[in-house]
DNA sequence: CGAGGTTAAATCACGTCATTAATTAAGCCC
DNA sequence: GGGCTTAATTAATGACGTGATTTAACCTCG
């Protein structure tokens, strides 16, 4: 394809017209239900024949079902429509550092069930990797006693860089991965339609869906554990960049020349304020898992022990700097903090971090952006990866259980 | 309107679908001229029923012509059609430091009038800028033989942050402003219609349509002045965030606690390569102009003088580093090094920036990047601002000379 | 209990769109 | 000047959303 100056443009035609007005109302019904038929008409523009008339294809169709009525005031009563949540069913899976989670969400994004198969931390083979989430994909549908062709897809949260090309390919430098790929490999043992992102970007997902991140456009999810990374969101999506590595913020550098980084570079935001760097500057219990051992870092600041507090102070100092450049880089509505290091953190010294993201930050750009911290835990990679195939179905892909049907017959 | 969990999506008509396929022409007419009807039901998806209808309604407004023919092997032959150039002006204003620049260009982006008026650097009261404007737009109205009713639009970059809100808002630190509503002063004065935006942003867009940004999706065009700033490019588009003021690079910070910037903050990115800063560094020959300095700078490091080279590597050692974050961050396909300061240390420094950027940036971010020098020079903020009004044009937005003929009678 | 009124939803007629198929136009060659 | 080739236009068709009209589903009142 001919290279584009400006955004890439395609033409038309009116099939387009109307899965994308379709489109617009699932939407609406998906995040505000249940609704009446005119309720729908004034939220998405559409006449109400139009309404009528994708409704009644949508009933058809079994996406959508009536949900009992609302009494008018003299005229005919009106029909509560919602969403429904038996039409078919997404996976999500979270390959973590130590397990390897998969849930089977309906939906309405209610977990029908859950399997979790810890992981040596120290073996993470692709094999291994892959053959744990076959298993998964299989006892989750004998679980919830679901048939794979009612699942539209399945999103699988993953460490590293995500590249979607002509094959994708995962670059996961903690798990010594690169260019592995895992959905080649994944289908070898699955027919499910796969979609595999990073897994902090698919955490992002889960907050700006259903979690401290709803309603805003522009946003930065920053997720803190051992690693740093953040997800950024632009007008609603995931901005990824040219080979989606976008979001490496644990690795732009606060000190040129600073603290050495595992990533092999020195000074970067990582080796600042990654669970692992501040545990590796205060010291820790041997033995000592990192939640437990930053857990106890905050109980002895608190009391007043040793370093603690100044440790934890220069911790805010840092994550507040690097906030500021996301704040002067990107000018977000809202900077949600997750990660289990970053809400552990956050509740003590969110004040802290403010202050020092305040400080970094030019006055106006500071002043149009809220810090707050994420409502959802780290469970939540599942979830978020899981809302990639309602993302498609409720566009109007060809994703519908029927298509896939169809498609199976 | 009510918060959008993801993108915002607006139901579609007929009428929309064809403003948008007709837009899909436009665009591709503009930057590949001339070219046949077949050539653009090829580059467009468009039937050549399509593109007929559709040219046809073109030529008939006069934004289109035809343009010779070419023989064809024993059929008809193929017409050439252009965009017609005197369809339609437009205007590009370069608020500067030390000058108000107003250009006046055709269709095709050639320039046909130009006024320079010259600014005392310490007198940037809005006033004074409001009359320079209003100034230039007539002088070069009257100099091109223009109708006003003739100028598609005019595109004004200023320093400083545009807020795109129910008014628009300047706040431009630089020139001690601060929420100044630059487009309803400047209404007073004229009926043209005002697009504004941040000089950065205007530069870059020029980058992008007629210099080395061209072809990218993804790219930032960093300009290194006296100050130090960045445009940001995600899918062609440039991103300005939730109040417009993304992009401020120069501010993100490379050394925690480090050099004070004239932002009030301290370790800025700007403290260490903006031109400024350099030259405070090194020191200077009083009375000397920043951009005879610098070059001043690069000569002495040519012939081994002083602290010279020393000076200039560690430049380019900042330098790279803030590169790095942007590879990091926003994982571009090519970062334009640009501004008269940028373009200065780019032609003599590349190599070390480049080095410096790949020690800080994760491989695989840094191997799918380029970093090259700007092509266009400083005085393309004006070029690029002319460019605002151009693409609303080409989007079919309602600005043809008919409308505004139709509107004004 | 049926008629009238009110409000919701469905259906119909219409205008607009793009595409496919058919037709016309503009050359060249013999 | 007729036949052929290729480009461009026009006609017929199917799809779309909307405004207008009709039908449906209640409630109230006599």
């Amino acid at each position: 394809m001919r290279e584009h100056v400006t955004p890439e443009r395609r033409r038309g035609t009116v099939r387009d017209l109307r899965r994308d007005n379709r489109s617009v109302l699932l939407w609406s019904l998906y995040f505000d239900q249940p609704c009446t038929r005119q309720e729908l008409s004034r939220a998405t523009g559409l006449s109400p024949a139009s309404v009528s008339n994708v409704v009644r294809e949508l009933i058809e169709e079994g996406v959508v079902a009536e949900a009992g009525a609302i009494d008018s005031d003299g005229g005919r009563p009106r029909v509560l429509l919602r969403m429904n949540s038996d039409y078919g069913y997404v996976i999500g899976v979270d390959v973590g550092e130590t397990r390897v989670r998969v849930e089977l969400f309906d939906l309405a994004m209610t977990e029908r069930a859950r399997v979790d198969s810890p992981l040596d931390p120290r073996e993470h083979g692709v094999t291994t990797i892959v053959e744990r989430i076959h298993e998964g994909l299989s006892a989750v549908l004998a679980d919830a006693g679901v048939d794979a062709s009612a699942v539209l897809g399945v999103g699988i949260g993953v460490p590293g860089v995500v590249e979607q090309g002509d094959e994708v390919l995962v670059h996961g430098q903690t798990y010594g991965w690169e260019a592995v790929p895992l959905e080649r490999l994944l289908r070898a043992g699955t027919d499910l339609p796969l979609h595999i992102d990073n897994g902090a970007n698919t955490m992002g997902r889960a907050e700006m869906w259903f979690g401290a991140g709803q309603g805003a456009q522009h946003a930065v999810v920053c997720l803190i554990g051992s690693g740093v990374g953040a997800s950024i969101i632009a007008h609603g999506r995931t901005h990824r960049g040219s080979t989606s590595s976008a979001g490496e913020w644990g690795h732009t550098t606060v000190v040129v020349g600073g603290r050495s980084c595992r990533c092999g570079s020195t000074g970067c935001l990582e080796a600042y304020v990654g669970a692992e760097a501040v545990l590796d500057r205060y010291g820790r219990t041997p033995g000592q898992d990192e939640e437990t051992a930053l857990a106890a870092l905050l109980d002895a600041a608190g009391r007043g022990e040793g370093d603690a507090a100044r440790v934890l102070e220069e911790t805010a100092l840092y994550l507040g700097v690097g906030l500021a450049d996301l704040i002067n880089l990107f000018n977000p509505e809202r900077i949600i903090l997750g990660g289990w290091a970053g809400l552990l953190l956050g509740e003590r010294l969110l004040p802290a971090i403010r202050d020092a993201a305040r400080s970094n930050s030019l006055k106006h750009a500071f002043s149009s952006t809220s810090i707050e911290l994420g409502k959802l835990g780290p469970e939540a990679v599942a979830l978020g990866a899981a809302t990639l195939p309602i993302e498609l179905f409720l566009n109007g892909a060809q994703l519908s259980v029927a298509d896939r049907r169809r498609s199976a017959g």
